[in-house]
DNA sequence: ACCTGAACACCGTTCAAGT
DNA sequence: ACCTGAACACCGTTCAAGT
């Protein structure tokens, strides 16, 4: 009992640090957001983060995997709804974790870890768009450039502040561009 | 003569930090230039960079100034080249500022004077692209959504990793499917 | 006007020690 | 196994002082 219950502390502990992690990083972004400030907001020592993570890369790692699990749950529970709602959610949830695709970007040239993340992360979405295509009708032969032009406008969308009318702008004429 | 002399060293004094600082900053990144090692390398001591400069993003500033210049040039250069060579130069310009651009994004939600940069670079090359589309004989109407997703792409290009040949093939497909 | 040495507050991380 | 206090090296920046 007395076993299963220090367990059970323990997965609550981590989960804790987490979380709060996630609120400042989306909140604050990761420059902003020092080890002292999650320990102190987690209630617990500096240090003691470094018991659980290798470092503060490997925090904002758990953290984006969060993000991206719920993420890939927002998105995917439209499947049946058009390519361009689908792509309008994925911005929209993207956009609600701040700076932190950013944040992501600059972190890649200083831990190989982040790069490593990233990497993956970018094939799987790649992949994904790709099958999109393919299910939307387009040739085989092309539908890994299209894919690749798609994921980039999405990203220039994100990386730059665009009001909801703008961007339903650019994401239609982006799909009547590659449909057409 | 004396004066004029003296007045002659402050400028290359000041040439001087921006030249090393321009070297440091496209081979190490942000990050990993200190403001003391800009300082060594200048062989001056740490604190004489601010009395040239307000801060580091200002001499962030200074050295975009300068890479910007230098790219633009060369891309004026290929006035009479088709735009598919243009933009090529233009990709291979901006990647010879290694991580440069990328460091700009990430400092844009730190910095005012940074982010007021990014915003002005930013709506001028969206000029100038807009121009190359009409120019090309796109229809005025779709020109500046047409501009907007080239942009992306090639920030897309430039933030991740492509051999000329990937991106030869990707800048094509794009350029096809705006003007096709 | 131009430059410096010394200091400040903050950062990520480590280490020896405690339970 | 889990957590801490104290320290380390480094950072951008400031200040008082020198010429």
């Amino acid at each position: 009992m007395a076993r299963n219950k220090r367990h059970v502390e323990q997965k609550i502990k981590k989960e804790e640090i987490e979380l709060v992690a996630m609120q400042l990083l989306k909140e604050q972004g990761y420059d902003n957001t020092s080890m002292a400030k999650i320990a102190k907001a987690a209630g617990v020592a500096p240090n003691t983060i470094y018991w659980y993570y290798e470092n503060k890369d490997d925090v904002l790692i758990a953290v984006l995997n969060r993000v991206v699990a719920q993420a890939m749950v927002a998105v995917l529970a439209l499947q049946n709804e058009p390519l361009k709602e689908r792509v309008l959610k994925l911005i929209e949830q993207v956009e609600s974790a701040g700076s932190l695709m950013t944040d992501v970007h600059s972190r890649v040239s200083h831990s190989n870890t982040v790069k490593e993340w990233h990497d993956r992360f970018h094939s799987m979405v790649e992949q994904l768009s790709i099958s999109e295509m393919i299910r939307a009708g387009l040739d085989k032969s092309e539908a890994a450039l299209d894919a690749k032009m798609l994921i980039y406008v999405i990203e220039g969308l994100l990386a730059h502040p665009h009001d909801l009318a703008e961007r339903d702008l650019i994401v239609s004429q982006a799909l009547k561009r590659i449909f057409n």
